[in-house]
DNA sequence: GGGAATATTCCC
DNA sequence: GGGAATATTCCC
């Protein structure tokens, strides 16, 4: 358990302890089954210790500045993936006693360049990289910092499969194996896997299906999770990421018609799957395209500057855009992160709301799920267009439609006399998803074999909330289900009261309940931590309280409907600034269906301004496809942004 | 001074407070000669606060895990370049007051995805990116953070020239002026150049002529100065930039010829010159070289992978090799940085003085510096039988589903308490058929009209199933955010002590920090409240709880459905192997050569583990991947590393 | 030193 | 979504 793998890697930013008692074995065997069995104990919940965690004093030893710098590799090494952590470290304020504990002072096994051990506090196990000399980990034993609370012995395996496959892969490692593995070997979907499985769930996880991951607050999730596997918090630069390695994007056209600003983004790709390691190898990095047809490989042009020049390109790294600022705390990131285009920096977005929070994973179960063919690769030929077409047609149906329905659904449950949850409209709707969908015709991957589907419905498990509301007059229950997510801080401020169970035994514990804020305000904290614009979160549906009438419901439904939630729509949301909104977030979903009745298909685009305000709507009209035409637009001096696809 | 440029970016790593008053000039124009004025205080030494160096009390706050990592934006933020830092903004821990303090909010002018401007505590300047967007700058204004130590107060005006020249620039910049800049346009000369004017002159230093400059320690440079700068703490890493920019080594010879393994590493630039910002513009990145000869445009290759595939690289980020880590302070690295090659790990080189230092210049200039032409393309792809997927899961979509769906609306609707009734519902999937569907691709015409989708939709008619549930022992409302998903609480648990600030004028607030746990137990926690992501969406449902109960509701709905996630995969990380060398400094160099043979490459690969149950999986054979064959890696097992030039 | 792959950023 | 430039990693 003690060793890690990695040679290069190390302090974690992560300041929590987590224990990695397994370590990642680096497998040499050339090929992708590396024989390499790592286990990976520690599931779900990360194991975090806090006793440890007060590095404060230690950091008093700093001599310059540089000392709170991230280790740029921790952001790698954290996480590596899925098998393999490169390293853990400490992050920031790294508890320098714990390192010191620690044996390590690993000699650079080999690595050259790049890696480099340093003391690993945490070992985490790494993924054999391509490269050989990477693969001597040096571990440090198993740093099992204090380990705090009852969570913190999960242990986790990784399947070896999950490794890249890169160059030489060796495997060693202990625990139990999968040995299927086929050594995936691109980092990034090692760390994306890895993320699922350890990252917050309320900010990223598998939809119920297990055949694709929702994203749900892009603005925390990059704030606080994204750093840790990458090294940058740029949720645009994930989805880049996502994008070169062919996943895409499944409930975007619901937003855009609906003209919602969601903080909900779902990503789909054939072969990534819960549970399904094997497949993963089979997700690889897009090829740049090559200048030349012939030639992948490479061709000097010593001649010159031509292409460095200077202007196009932006200076990466430099600020230039990019960076963000994270506090230290993953508090408060102003403004930053990207997340989804359409709400940048708005908080409080008008149509900001999570309402998918109820989620029912749009597509879910739709069927994307294990189709197999992918078209990808395949080149045949045949109308493309028809193929276009028809996929604009399944994202319609799949997203839209779906969608919709589904959020109405949730809706009525959440006013049914029973008590029926919306959990258990997309039990059903998961169930009709399997039953239905079986067939994908999705997107990537071409022949699928038969796939599992039932792998995709993921027991919801059981938690059990109990909020008791304190509520308001209205009916008990009311709730809202799902919403609650939305909850904006208000509401929750009152239900703190709220016992939750959650149970220990899932593999993810969702905690947001428990939170419990001391301030009333609105104003103060988090807002909304939802990202979804806040306060309403989605608003929560629930708030709204149905009380009054009856007709809420329909009211609530409609477009026509709007109601209430219209309302809310009301305010705008163009105002990026400010706002939280009181408890907006109201139903896009519904509203978002006038619009886009209207017209074809929206695409919201929102320019920014600068100070103010500002949004944009707008549409495009019916769906060219996909990538075609992008007409940019360029050239007028401002920019749109736009969103990213 | 105020205004930063970059629209991206923020938060610096930097935990000493550095004001900068004046900032970073973009220049719009084009081309080099950008017309930003950038003055740039301060020369020589660094100017480090010790005195602010305590962070400690601030992380108190941090909710959860996420706390301390470090932003990698920040990296980049840190130190732009000369003139521009792209933004400042707290590294971890941060100083969530002072940032409360900050006027900021900006408002995030353009940029779209990658930037976000978050709370500017200390707003750098930024220079301007070669992209439009970034461009704007909406610079918070000065946030002079308190300066603790004497050094604090430094301001530093940059040099426009110094910025990027990239596309368009604006300058605006206070202090004084350095009107010679050509807007250098690269972050990494810009960074280079600052980092010599600021870091730590033990560690990094011009000569004594101003024409080259020295490392002296890169392992302690390589910990204490990179990360500052750049998203890695990696001296390889800042040795091939060098060189892609055209540096050399000028040193090497020297310590070739006597065996020395040194950890002092000069590179000299001709256009690289203290105080000559005006040559910067001159430092041209290489270009790739392009596959084909001729074109530096883009050629698209739509066949594919080629390129991609596989083997041969190593995944950068993950651990494989790379990642070492830093503790947090800069304080001791035992052994991590790679630093010099050959020197890895050995503190005290042999050879390891400044003797450089001095000085000869030897290579002076050489330059490599710009060559041209990029290489890229694309394909896409088309199929028939992707047709004939595509219109069954069409027909799938439109008929099972959505009939489905609409039968279960019906179905509650006739269970809500007001009364509403199935019409109602019918209606608005009428409406909502009618927005998104119109554009039917239907099956088997193909041209799919539009059909009517509206059709499509039949009401399910009147069926009425009442069916109260009994509900489950659970609560009522039940209910669960979405979120509740997944926390993983443990890691949040931990850090509850800590308190934060948040800003209330942000926009977003980060909540994160802000919560406030009760329980202790690593499950619970409320991890986010953002809402947006709800609760969990989708998941949560899951939680569902719905377990038992009821069911009723659900069974008559549908299938069955099988619950059972898997459990939590687990995770192993085997650990290689162990293995740390002991501090052999030998001049790797020269040695490293040698061992590179031995070694070889490892790759790790952790296989995964069920841990639960479930899981199914499936798999696909191993698609033959239109992209690559990726064959790559073949082969041997080992590495070799290789030395550094 | 530099080729090449992946990562990150910026832009359309 | 993706092209393209720079950044980082891995290797020769």
């Amino acid at each position: 358990m003690q060793s890690d793998s990695n040679s290069g890697s190390h302090m974690l930013l992560l300041h929590d302890d987590i224990h990695f008692q397994g370590h990642g074995a680096s497998s040499s065997s050339s090929n992708g089954s590396g024989s390499g069995q790592n286990a990976y104990h520690g599931h779900g919940g990360l194991v975090i210790d806090h006793s440890a965690s007060d590095p404060g004093p230690l950091y008093t030893a700093d001599p310059n500045n540089y000392y709170y710098y991230a280790d740029p590799q921790t952001f790698n090494a954290n996480v590596n993936s899925i098998g393999s952590f490169s390293s853990m470290g400490q992050p920031h304020h790294s508890t320098l006693p714990t390192q010191q504990q620690q044996p390590q002072q690993q000699p650079n096994s080999t690595k050259t360049s790049g890696a480099q051990t340093k003391r690993p506090i945490r070992p985490a196990p790494n993924m054999g990289s391509s490269s050989t000399a990477s693969g001597s980990n040096t571990g440090s034993s198993s740093i099992a910092v204090s380990a705090p609370s009852a969570a913190s012995s999960h242990v986790r395996t990784l399947p070896a499969s999950i490794t890249k496959n890169a160059s030489a892969s060796s495997g060693t490692v202990g625990g139990p194996t999968y040995t299927n593995a086929v050594a995936n070997q691109s980092a990034f979907i090692n760390k994306l896997y890895t993320m699922l499985e350890e990252a917050d769930q309320s900010l990223i996880s598998w939809d119920q299906t297990g055949t694709f991951f929702i994203v749900k607050n892009t603005t925390d999730f990059s704030k606080a999770v994204l750093p840790l596997y990458f090294k940058h918090n740029n949720f645009a630069s994930f989805v880049r990421q996502l994008n070169m390695y062919g996943f895409h994007k499944i409930n975007d056209s619901f937003f855009k018609l609906n003209n919602v600003c969601s903080e909900v983004w779902e990503f789909k790709h054939h072969d990534f799957r819960r549970g399904e390691f094997h497949l993963l190898s089979n997700i690889k990095r897009k090829a740049p395209k090559s200048t030349a047809a012939g030639g992948s490989s490479t061709t000097k042009n010593p001649s010159t500057n031509t292409t460095s020049n200077s202007s196009t390109r932006g200076s990466n790294y430099n600020n230039i855009g990019t960076t963000s600022n994270s506090n230290s705390a993953g508090i408060n990131p102003s403004g930053s992160v990207s997340s989804s285009p359409m709400c940048l920096l708005t908080p409080s977005l008008p149509g900001g709301g999570s309402m998918m929070n109820t989620k029912m994973e749009s597509y879910a179960d739709l069927g994307m799920l294990q189709t197999g063919a992918s078209f990808m690769g395949t080149a045949s030929v045949a109308s493309d267009e028809r193929v276009d077409e028809l996929t604009g047609r399944v994202y319609e149906l799949e997203s839209k439609v779906i969608t919709h329905v589904v959020a109405l659904l949730a809706n009525m449950a959440t006013r049914l006399p029973d008590g029926i949850g919306h959990e258990e409209i997309e039990l059903q709707l998961a169930k009709l998803a399997q039953v239905t969908l079986d067939a994908t015709v999705y997107p990537t991957t071409s022949s699928g074999t038969s796939s599992a589907s039932s792998a995709m419905y993921v027991a919801p498990a059981q938690q059990h909330y109990h909020q008791q509301q304190p509520q308001k007059q209205s009916t008990g229950p009311t709730i809202t289900s799902s919403n609650i997510n939305n909850i904006p801080a208000r509401s929750r401020t009152s239900d703190k009261n709220m016992t939750e169970k959650r149970d220990s035994s899932n593999n993810n514990n969702n905690n947001q309940d428990a939170e419990q804020e001391t301030d009333a305000d609105a104003d103060d904290d988090i807002p909304d931590d939802d990202g979804c614009g806040g306060g309403g979160d989605s608003d929560s549906i629930g708030d709204t309280a149905i009380d009054d009438g009856d007709d809420a419901f329909l009211k609530q439904l409609g477009p026509a409907i709007s109601v209430s939630s219209a309302t809310v729509l009301g305010k705008r949301r163009a105002s990026l600034g400010s706002g939280q909104a009181g408890g907006e977030c109201i139903a896009n979903t519904y509203k978002s269906t006038e619009s886009s009745t209207a017209g074809g298909k929206r695409d919201t685009k929102k320019t920014k301004q600068l100070g103010g305000t500002t949004t944009v709507s707008i549409l495009t009209p019916p769906i060219g496809n996909p990538r075609s035409a992008s007409a940019r637009d360029g050239k007028d001096g401002k920019r749109h942004k736009r969103s990213m696809h």
